[in-house]
Formats: structure tokens, sequence, C-alpha cells
RNA sequence: GCAGGGGUCGCCGAGCAUGGUCAAAGGCGUAGGCUUCAGGAGCCUAUCCUGUAGAGGUUCGUGGGUUCAAAUCCCACCCCCUGCACCA
């Protein structure tokens, strides 16, 4: 096996004998605690979670190398339904599945055959888990470590449980799910057949009365509609029935009858007959009073909602199209015995008016866009636009009662509150689309009776769930808004289930805990479960009144003690330990987890601790893609962490996942870059190792100091970096910039001895240690410092270090190397000699005054003029100056404001000086003889009289 | 549909908050050279177009606008990614 490998597992060893990763509270230091969501255990760790895990462990190794006492902990999630699922399939035999386990995940032979046990097969991925989770270096505290079936940790979660509840976040209703009749279960998205992403939509039943004791509920999305009915679509040929709903008397089709049984309704069908009985009834409309006809609508479809559909043909194309085929087929109407005049009389009611149409909108559209009759597809589409056009912008007109005036957006929902207490509405759940379950059976609506919900919306909740994001730091800091925005949209959400893993409900029978809404707070258990492991505190003995003093400091450890045999002593101390690590400094996660797990735990936090108990900062990053599509085991294109760390190595795994991206963009592995980084990193162990063991020169001149001025920059850079969880710039600063920065010092003093070199490095590697621990440990053990680079101390920033006139005089060099490149370029000469003209003494106080004008503001012509005619040096000059003078303003546009600053802050350059210094540099770099020369000395080379052209700061050139 | 994030020179990606310093960092790829050489790797150079002197031209999803000046600000549009509830 390759190098990498020898060496992670000595540095590992190392680490782990020594503890280097356990942390204990100590008050001299201050701490940090950060986190990352537990993964869940059906499957193997894969690159998705190492990318997100890597951030957490730089940041955790880079603050313990600043001095922080630093906790990292780690968890395994095995509560809910997939690991039940999993188990099952192998059970079963899938042989699909099966293969994806053996040829994927890796899974042996002899293990597979004990997955039929779901809690076997989680504790197999959890100790391969464990085991590829120290071999890519991540810098944890084993000792805390749980799964979420440990009665102790459910003792955790029930005394949670407990006091959500007394302070009334917990509370009891009802909630319709998409439901499969045949496995008595809510059918989650992952076990759908067909119908991936459809949810139950709520349709509002309008109880129009056929006569005084029977209703004919009609479905609709806008109740707002009731004051234009003008007839009522029953579709002739479909089944209805007239049927006993909660003791009144509806008709509905037949499937309707079925549909609402499972919703919380008793229903008794009474008889059955055809839609066609109906046509040519009246009915009366509930809040008018007043009679209109039933006439025969071929669109009505039986399967949707109640069959029944009231019409409105102002507003709804369908009911124009439809109503107007009546009006112009008098023999349809003739069949089922209606009055045809009656019918033909029939004029759409008005209600709502929007911008850009006149009193019938639908019927407008209908023309606009060609529709020819009800069965044209178009149809749909009008429907859908005008919609959504007199939603957003329609206001209801004066025959709409009580809402005449208020716009559509606003008066609906009270309405509908209204109308229901008026009797007049009811609600139904339906699918907009079919669902058909995994053991491909229908599915339908069922709202689920006394489930227990956490009251997202609670206004009050909310209000402090927002207080908790206000004093929080989000990484990237353009994710804060979103936080807000799910903070408020998040509902109530259902937190117990019946089926899968997990903590029972502590009062209710049967009910165990969702497993997103156990997982909200457990950092607080990371700081205790270390005393609960070392003490063996057996479940029992974690009442709530412990918990309670633990997390919240009520009740006596003395009586504690006697209560629960766990001693005052160690109580005391666990409470410690919690107050000293909490709060969460840092919880970082993939974005997906934003709406729904941050936010909870940001909820939860809010609910059952004090402000100074809240997270302290949340990172986000993207999803990780492969190659750049979404990583699916099916699509054979999954990465497990073992995969990558087996073939690339801990270091080069993790910085080619952290170059990938940061903020909340989808990083992108591409194996083509880690092989390339892996590469990289064997030769920087070379490099460093060479200039580590070469001889130490004490001199310190100009390129020394600019070595150490660069070297403060990327000090500053990575760090700032860094605290803003940029781990992608932090590591791009620290790998490549600073690794360039020592090459062209290399190069450009042409040795590799200074004593300031070896000491740049030392930092170098210190800078690199949080990205790639195993590289740096094993080259720091080459600098003769003693100890786990692990824990060296930080680069301090050393503003006195930085060299402003040190890099000047680099930037010089560089600017004329560009131009005579860009001379070289345009005359396609392979020089055999360049020669450079420092501009005479007059020019350069031209230069200065024009620079001082620059940075001041603005240097105009006629100003710069003034100044240098003042001047003694320069105004037997003027001829000269005035052609120079835009020149030279022309040159300071293109230099930074930084570097204008800089240069007038310095003394003047010796520029002479300077090249002449850089001689042996430039002659490499243009293969070449190089001769430099004063603009006016009396014995250069110049044929082409080049000399004259230069000014300062941008030497005359002249190449043959 | 709603919400959030994006579209930059072959690819990946900085930069856009505080407009000029932007033909636009860095990495990868590609080409040439050097060194080494079983293999690979390392080092240097080049990499939008044009140009016999340090220059000019055309670019930053599309189309408009503001400005002396726009990748950066404003408006409209197109496209991509993520989430949308009982599920981790």
């Amino acid at each position: 096996m390759s190098s990498h490998r020898e060496i992670e597992e000595k540095w590992r060893s190392r680490w782990e004998t020594s503890r280097v990763f356990e942390a204990d509270p100590d008050p001299k230091k201050q701490k940090v605690f950060v986190t990352f969501p537990y993964p869940y255990m059906n499957g193997p760790l894969h690159v998705g979670h190492a990318f997100t895990a890597t951030r957490v462990d730089v940041y955790a190794r880079f603050r313990r190398m600043q001095g922080y006492n630093v906790l990292w902990p780690w968890g395994w999630h095995w509560t809910g339904q997939p690991l039940l699922g999993a188990s099952q399939r192998v059970a079963k035999g899938d042989e699909a599945y099966i293969r994806v386990l053996r040829e994927v995940d890796g899974v042996p032979e002899e293990e597979l055959k004990r997955f039929v046990d779901p809690l076997y097969m989680a504790q197999y991925y959890t100790n391969e888990g464990r085991a590829i989770a120290r071999r890519i270096g991540f810098s944890v505290d084993w000792r805390r470590e749980f799964t979420t079936v440990w009665p102790t940790y459910q003792k955790f979660i029930e005394w949670q449980y407990a006091n959500l509840r007394e302070k009334g976040y917990v509370t009891k209703g009802t909630h319709p799910v998409v439901w499969c009749p045949k496995d008595k279960s809510p059918t989650g998205d992952h076990d759908r057949q067909i119908g991936e992403g459809v949810t139950p939509e709520e349709y509002v039943l309008i109880k129009y009365k056929l006569d005084e004791k029977t209703f004919l509920p009609a479905a609709t999305f806008r109740p707002e509609t009731i004051y234009g009915v003008t007839n009522m679509w029953i579709n002739p040929d479909a089944d209805y029935v007239e049927a006993s709903v909660n003791g009144e008397t509806w008709i509905v089709s037949g499937e309707a009858a079925e549909k609402l049984k499972e919703q919380e309704r008793s229903v008794e069908v009474k008889r059955s007959f055809k839609g066609r009985e109906l046509i040519g009834k009246t009915f009366e409309n509930p809040l008018t009073h007043k009679r209109f006809p039933i006439l025969p609508g071929w669109f009505v479809d039986a399967k949707t909602a109640t069959g029944v559909v009231y019409s409105v043909p102002a507003h709804a194309p369908f009911d124009w199209l439809a109503l107007r085929d009546l009006q112009q087929k008098p023999e349809v109407l003739q069949e089922f015995n209606v009055d045809v005049a009656m019918v033909q009389a029939i004029k759409p009611i008005s209600l709502i008016k929007v911008e850009g149409y006149g009193d019938y909108p639908a019927v407008e559209i209908v023309v606009e866009m060609g529709i020819k009759d009800q069965h044209d597809s178009k149809a749909d589409e009008a429907t859908k636009a005008l919609y959504k056009k007199e939603f957003h912008g329609g206001v209801l007109k004066e025959n709409c009662g009580a809402y005449a005036g208020k716009s559509v957006r606003e008066a609906k929902d009270t309405l509908i509150l209204d109308f229901k207490q008026m009797g007049v509405a009811d609600r139904m759940y339906d699918l907009p689309e079919p669902v058909v379950c995994r053991c491909m059976t229908p599915c339908i609506v069922k709202v689920l009776s006394d489930q227990w919900f956490l009251n997202y919306s609670d206004a009050q909740w909310k209000a402090q769930a927002k207080a908790v994001v206000a004093q929080m730091r989000i990484c990237p800091e353009s994710a804060k808004p979103w936080f807000y925005t799910v903070i408020d949209w998040l509902k109530e959400w259902a937190c117990a289930r019946t089926t899968g893993f997990g903590t029972p409900l502590p009062w209710g029978q049967g009910w165990i805990i969702e497993t997103l809404s156990d997982s909200t707070v457990y950092m607080a258990f990371y700081t205790v479960n270390k005393h609960i492991r070392q003490n063996d505190i057996k479940p029992e003995s974690l009442t709530r009144e412990v918990f309670d003093y633990v997390f919240l400091g009520k009740n006596n450890p003395e009586e504690l003690a006697k209560e629960t045999g766990i001693t005052a002593d160690l109580l005391r101390e666990m409470r410690a330990e919690f107050l000293y690590w909490y709060p969460l400094d840092l919880r970082n996660s993939a974005k997906e987890l934003v709406p729904n797990h941050l936010t909870f735990c940001i909820f939860h936090h809010a609910a059952l601790f004090p402000p100074e108990h809240w997270p302290r900062a949340m990172g986000v990053n993207g999803m990780l893609m492969i190659e750049g599509k979404q990583m699916h085991k099916s699509k054979g294109n999954f990465i497990t962490m073992k995969g990558a760390v087996d073939k690339y190595g801990a270091d080069a795994t993790r910085c080619a996942l952290l170059l990938g991206a940061e903020g909340m963009d989808d990083p992108d592995w591409r194996a083509e870059n880690a092989l390339d980084i892996q590469g990289k990193f064997e030769s920087l162990l070379g490099f460093t190792g060479n200039i580590l063991a070469g001889a130490k020169d004490p001199e310190v001149g100009p390129l020394e100091r600019w070595l150490q001025s660069r070297l403060q920059r990327r000090i500053g850079e990575v760090t700032a970096a860094l605290e803003e969880l940029k781990t992608r710039t932090a590591l791009q600063s620290a790998l490549f910039d600073t690794w360039n920065d020592i090459r062209y010092y290399i190069q450009r003093k042409e040795k590799a001895d200074s004593a300031t070199l070896n000491e740049a490095v030392k930092v170098w590697l210190k800078l690199l240690a949080p990205f790639a621990p195993y590289l740096c440990e094993e080259a720091w053990s080459k600098t003769g410092d003693a100890g786990f680079i692990s824990l060296a101390a930080w680069p301090q920033m050393d503003p006195a270090k930085v060299d402003v006139a040190a890099e000047e005089q680099e930037n010089f060099i560089a600017d004329v190397i560009e131009d005579t490149l860009n001379i070289l370029r345009a005359t396609k000469i392979a020089p055999k000699r360049v020669c450079f003209y420092v501009a005479v003494p007059w020019k350069q106080i031209i230069f200065r005054k024009i620079l001082e004008k620059a940075v001041a503001g603005e240097a105009k012509i006629g100003e710069v003029m003034k100044a240098l005619a003042a001047d003694p040096m320069v105004k037997p000059h003027m001829k000269e100056a005035a052609a120079l003078a835009p020149k030279v303003i022309k040159a300071l546009t293109k230099l930074s404001g930084e570097r204008k600053a800089n240069l007038l802050q310095l003394k003047e350059l010796d520029e002479k000086a300077i090249l002449q210094s850089a001689v042996g540099f430039l002659k490499d770099r243009f293969n070449a003889e190089v001769s430099v020369f004063g603009e006016d000395d009396q014995d250069r080379y110049d044929p082409k009289n080049r000399a004259a052209l230069a000014m300062s700061n941008q030497p005359a050139i002249f190449v043959e």
C-alpha cells in the first residue's frame, strides 16, 4: 500500500495514545464546541458526509491550534424507519438491494447474512463509520459517542419532551397524510411507486342545499366565487350516492363517500344512483338563498373531491365553455328535459375586478387564447393563468357581501373561516395526482387523529426562534434570511409515529418520537455522556429531575443523589461540564437541513434553554456532486468515504473535497482533482523536507523581508477565512498561494538555504495542518520542534513584519518583467540582450508630484503642470515634462489604490540598485544578457536611443 | 407554484456588498522547454484575438437602462441547482 497509509497509521495511533483530541473542561482555557449532525446508519459514510464533517474538523483543528479547548464529539442516528426497511429488504432477499450492499457498501458475505437484524446492520455500519472517521483524521473525542437507541440517550429525549410538553409546545390534533390502505401507514415520498412529491390538497366544500335536508357539497379552491355561482355541474354518467355524513345528508360521488370515511367522518351510504337523476333540479345558494339549476357536465371527474362542482362562468374558463356548449346545443338539454330558454338566459355573474380584463375574464381569456371547447387542452392552462392573476391581483366587487373591496388574497382565509363557522362550508382533502405505494396499492388521503405535534405555528415560539437566529452567526452570512423564512413557514410538525425505531413518547401509549424531532438538542447530551459512560450510570437513574439539574440548574444534587444513586459530586461535575461546554459554538451541515433539522435545533433551544445557552453559530454548505452529477447508489456514482481514503489518502480526500466549493455552492468531486492533490502532497513532503534539512543562512535581506511580509498576509488571509468557515478560500491561500510565494522566493534568490525560508516553511505547515493533518505532522517531525503540529501554536500575523518597501521592490521587478515580455511577444524577438534605463532624478520628482495628486484625489493635468513649473529641478525641463506628465498620469491609473499609497509612503525606490540586484534572475527569466543603466549614463549601450523614454517606476527598455 | 442559491475566458472556480486598480486570482487541462527518467513526477514558460516596442480590440446567461466609466448598480427575460413536511 502507498506511503500515505503508513504515515496516517503512525500519526493516528500517536494522537490516540496521547489523547490529543479528548477534551475536558479546563477553566484556564476558552472553549470551542463544534458539532456535525449525526449520520443515519442504514449505510456507509460517503464523501458527502466527509465534505461536511471535514469542514467541522478543519475548524476544530484551527481553533485548537489557536489555543482553544475544542470539543468535537460524534454520534450515530439509528432511530427511524429506513433502517427497518433496509433490513427487511435483506430478509426478503431483494437481489438488487443486496448487490448494492455487497458492491457499493463493500459488506462482506458473512456480515450480510446477519443484516436481517436491523440493529446488527446499524452496528456494522457504525463500526465501519467510526473506523473511517478516525482514518480521515477527524479530531473527535470518542468518549462521548452514542447511538440514538441507547436507553440513556432515550432518557434524555424523554426529559426533552416532558419539558416541551409542559411548556405547551407539544399539542394534539389531526393531520392529513398520504396513506396506503394495505400497509395501513403513511406513504412517504420514498415509499412511492408513482406520485413522488404529491401532497394532499385541501378543498373547500360549499354546502349548497338541494332541499331542506340534503346538501350538495361542491368542491372548490376558490370559495370566494360563491358570489358568482350560476348553476351546478353534475356528471350525468357518474355514480353518485346519497349518504349520511356525520348525521347530515350529502350527495357526493361514490368515490368521495369512500374517501370521506378516512377523513374523520362517519359515512353511511343510503342509496346509489347515476348523476343524470339530478340534472334539471335546482339548488339553493346558502348565502343568498337564490336557486339555480343543476346541469350536465361531462368534464366533472367523480374521482376528484366530491364530484360535485358549481359553475362560475364569469371567472372559470371551463364553466364558461361548458355553459356555452349547452346554450348552443339545445338538443342535449332536451334529452334531460331541461328548459332550454332558462339555460340560454343564464348570464355569467362578475365578482372579481382584475386589471387587464373587463367583467368576464373567463370569457375574454377563452377568446384571447382561441380555446374551442371544454375538451381543448388550453382550457386547463387558461384556468391556471386566470386563477393566478385573480388571486394575486383581483379585488372583490360590491356583490361580495362583507368582503367587497378586499383583495382576493387577503379575503380568502377569513372567508373560509367565516363560511365554516356559518355552516356553509366544510373541507375535504384529496390528491391532485394519483399516488401508488411501493406495494402497488393506490393511496388515499387519511386524516390521522390524536396526532401529536410540535406547534411550530406558535407565534411566540417563532419570535423566540428568530431571537436565537438574530444573535447567531450564520456561515455564509447570506443564508441568514433563509432561516427567518423557514421559521415563518414552519407549521405544526407531527412529532410522533407508530413504526420504526425511536424513543417512546413518555405519555403516549404506542407512540414513538419521530426521528427529526428527537435530534434537536442532543448536543447537550454529548457534554455529559462522557460521565454517563465512564461511571456506567443506569438509564433509570437519569430521571427528569437529574437532567433538570444538569441542564437547567434546578433541584438539589444531594437530594437527587439519594433518589437516583448518582453521587452529588458526580452530578455537580456533570452540571459543571455542561456549563463549561455550552453553548454550542458551531454546528455545520449541508443546506438541505436548513428547512428542517437546523431550524428545529433553533426552535428547541429557544424552548428549553435560556439565551446564554443558545447556539452561537451555524454553518451550511452545498450538496456534494460526483463528476457533475448528484450522488446516488442507483446511479453507480456512489463514493464511500472509505473508498476515497483508501484510494487517495486522508489528506488528499479532505483537501480535494474542500477545494470543491464553499458557501452554499455545491462542490463537485472529481477523481482527477483528488489524484492531483495526492501527487502534490507527495512532492510537498519532499520539498519541505529538503528545505528543513538544508543549511540555514541567517542573512536577512530584502528578499527575506519580502518573504516574511508575504507570509504575514497569508497568515491573515487564512485566519480570517477560517473564522468565517470559508474553507475553500483558506485552503487555497494556505496551500497554493503560500507555496507560490515560497517558490518565487527560491527562484528569485536562486538558492534555498536561508533561515528565513526555514521558518517560513514551518509557518506554512501550520497553516496547512488543519486541512492535511497527517502530511503536516510528518513534515513537522522533521523540523526538530517537539510535539504535534496539531497542538502547535497557530501563527500570529505580525504587522511589524509587513514590509511595504520589500513588496514594492518585487512589484517593480514584476512590472518590468511584464513590460519586457510584452515587447518580446509583440516583436517576436528571441533576445540576446536586454537593457534597462532608469529615469533621471527630475523625472522622479514629476512622478512623485503626480502620485501625490493621484492619491489625494484626481491628478488634473493643469494643476500638475503648475506644480511642476514651481519646482526648480523640473523647471529647466518643462517642455519634456509637458510630454511626460500625461503618460505618468495614465501609467498611474493602472496601479491599485493600495499600491499608489504604498509608493507614496515609501522613500523613492533605488530602481537602478534593485534591477542590478536582480540581474541574475532576469537573465534566467529572459535567457539573455541583462544590463542596467541610468538614463543619462555616458557609457550606456543604447543604439536605438530608448533611454530617453524612461519614466520613474517604468524604466526604458531595449531588446535585441 | 412557493422559498433559497446560482449562471464568469476549454473545465473547476475567485471577483461582484464599497462601479474605475478586470482580459479578470488560483487550480485543472493543453502546448513548449529544462531536469530526471523503467514508470511517473518535479521545475520553468505560454494559454480570448490582433500587434516588429511596453499597445489595441472583443468578452463575464440574454435584452434594455443608469454612468465620463459596469462582470460589478437598476429593470425585464431565459436557464440550472436545492428544499417543500411526518421523511432522513
